[in-house]
DNA sequence: TTCGGTACTTTATATTACTAAGTACTGGTA
DNA sequence: TACCAGTACTTAGTAATATAAAGTACCGAA
């Protein structure tokens, strides 16, 4: 979808903190597609890459580089203790935010959530 | 709360523009206040003044400065038809992300939507 | 041996919220 | 009068993040 950058900001990083608890491990390639078939369609691999190196500096996963049969190498990723935390904190802060937005929102507008017009 | 600023970005400017549209015209100090009483109690004047400059710059609204009787001159805005369009989509992009992200979000979360614990 | 798919890296850029410090006008009050 | 609180806007700088772009490297199959 078009101009979602700055809608973004945030948001990314909670939906792979939450695609790596979901998986248990996970790499980043994978967690690209998954972003893609999830609907985040414009997200490439750079994005996800830059981002899985923050989580990493802020100690929120732990990695493990294993071999695989079908290309380089991967590099699966864990949360960390701290890594849960900040993934169960970042639904309450979605939570405050869409409830926030709720309230402004008016109610006569359209609501398109359904992708064909 | 602690550590929206990230997931702020690109909410705030949806925010003013529906806030603008609802009053029809008001100036930044309002809208401030506005944003204080809505739960957005950490936002302080210098953003939002950032914000409207910006605003202003990108044609979505229109600036008119009139005096006050009780303190210096206001600067009201109004949305221009860009600006009403912009608003428009800031909540279909808006309906986009909250759609997605419900997709991810685990049932089983608490979901705590109230403030006292 | 070339190519497509897999997988990760790195540098640079644009946007944005936020900090901080300041200017200035008004009315009331001590 | 002098001061102060409340109103109202400005501006320079910073941090964080998503993104663009370009590249490296491994593998199997045609």
């Amino acid at each position: 979808m078009q101009g979602m950058t700055e809608l973004l900001k945030g948001v990314l990083e909670g939906a792979v903190l939450q695609l790596i608890h979901d998986r248990g491990e996970t790499y980043g390639y994978e967690i690209t597609q998954t972003l893609n078939q999830l609907g985040f369609e414009d997200i490439v691999e750079g994005t996800v890459y830059t981002l899985l190196l923050r989580l990493e500096r802020k100690g929120l996963v732990n990695v493990e580089k294993r071999k695989s049969q079908l290309g380089p190498a991967r590099k699966f990723y864990r949360l960390t203790a701290t890594g849960e935390t900040a993934r169960s904190a970042f639904w309450q802060k979605w939570a405050f935010l869409v409830t926030q937005l709720a309230n402004l929102k008016p109610t006569n507008e359209p609501d398109v959530t359904n992708k064909e017009a």
